[in-house]
DNA sequence: TGAACTATGGTCAGTATATGACCGTTGGTC
DNA sequence: GACCAACGGTCATATACTGACCATAGTTCA
């Protein structure tokens, strides 16, 4: 390890250490009531020392949700994985859904508030965009579960993808968003993964029984 | 915690990364080898930046020195304790030296080779007085250990006390030298402790047997 | 022996990083 | 619509770091 590589790292370690202190508050109040004060007094840095390091209030917040919608989208595509069918890859989906957000509630209240349009933040067109399409590319997964049961022949080929992908999309967050922030946090989990699973498992079987013979009770190991 | 307390932490920091780096090669090499240049390399620091936490190389020395006398003698400080006997506090002083330079055995040599006034160092006349001054103080402990065992009556008032405290001061560094850098890992530290305590307690005895009657078979005990 | 060379402790002008007073704008208040 | 407070963002200044440079003290070799 030479100079320049400690230089390097505290660098990227004064970024985090901007970030983190910006994540905890943007979670906390959302986008205008934080204030880049606020944040440098967090990080224990002065204001313009965070102007060294993001060109603005907006580009930290857009690098804090699209690092965290990457790292969801990460964990969530690893439901595609040899030798799953389709039926399955959706059960894997939900649960991993689940358990992200539960263990990442603000995210997940975050990230519904942008996609009600609540446009009270008013980001510049890009980073719109940049969320938007990061935000789609988890529904995405879902619609290339639905591709791949087609493909391999376990879901009908006429089906109607782009509305089964929002069905499932909805009944997801649904199902999350009515129990997150209500009731009692003890019953809470057990509710929404009830909830998804009767929903789910009503859904897949509409689509498969007409087609698919041989799953073995599939429904019933559950 | 605010900005100038995180300053403050940053520049301690850097002044122990500093120290560390220049510990290691100083006990490795000895003062004269080791040159600021391998420091700062070592510490992923250029030499200036050196010059900012410490004036001289040699200063960067005397408080490594200085600062690991100055622990050692607060350990060894310890041996003072209500209920305790002189007796016991001699054979509990050298328990704890043995310990000490057993887990640190450079700092050990170093402080032999400045004892034996070997001067191929030549640190300035206030680091000499300084050392001299630091590594009696050590010495100073016997002493005092004597002393108290004269006022309670456990030593015979006339004993040559500064005879008595270089014979165990000897005695211990002497074995410790004996065996430290010598003879197979595995039997060195019983060796060590063997030694001296045949003959410190030879030594206590000989005060003691003649004044003190009531030691119920303290000996016997070890 | 003494000139040339080398290595090292220490300096300092230049660069990188951090700071907070300041500016213009905005949204709220009366 | 004049005032104010609060904010995002800027920039002159301050602080921290760097490494080329210097003086000197050994070392080599003609």
């Amino acid at each position: 390890m030479g100079l320049e590589e400690r230089k390097k790292k505290e660098k990227e370690q004064r970024r985090k250490t901007i970030l983190k202190a910006a994540r905890k508050q943007f979670f906390e109040k959302g986008f205008n009531p934080v204030t880049v004060a606020s944040i440098a007094r967090k990080a224990e840095l002065s204001k313009g020392t965070i102007y060294l390091y993001f060109k603005s209030k907006e580009e930290i917040y857009a690098q804090i949700l699209l690092s965290d919608i990457d790292k969801f989208h990460e964990r969530i595509s690893s439901v595609f994985q040899e030798g799953k069918g389709a039926s399955e890859m959706l059960l894997d989906f939900s649960d991993i859904y689940i358990d992200y957000f539960l263990a990442d509630r603000e995210l997940f209240r975050i990230l519904m508030v942008f996609m009600l349009r609540n446009d009270s933040m008013d980001f510049s067109e890009e980073l719109n965009n940049d969320l938007i399409r990061a935000t789609n590319s988890t529904i995405d997964v879902i619609e290339r579960i639905f591709r791949y049961g087609i493909d391999e022949g376990e879901f009908p080929p006429d089906i109607n993808i782009r509305q089964g992908r929002n069905a499932i999309w909805g009944l997801l967050n649904g199902v999350i968003s009515l129990h997150l922030f209500t009731g009692k946090e003890s019953a809470r989990e057990r509710k929404i993964r009830s909830a998804v699973k009767v929903g789910l498992e009503g859904f897949i079987k509409g689509l498969t029984n007409v087609y698919v013979t041989d799953k073995k009770g599939f429904f019933e190991q559950m």
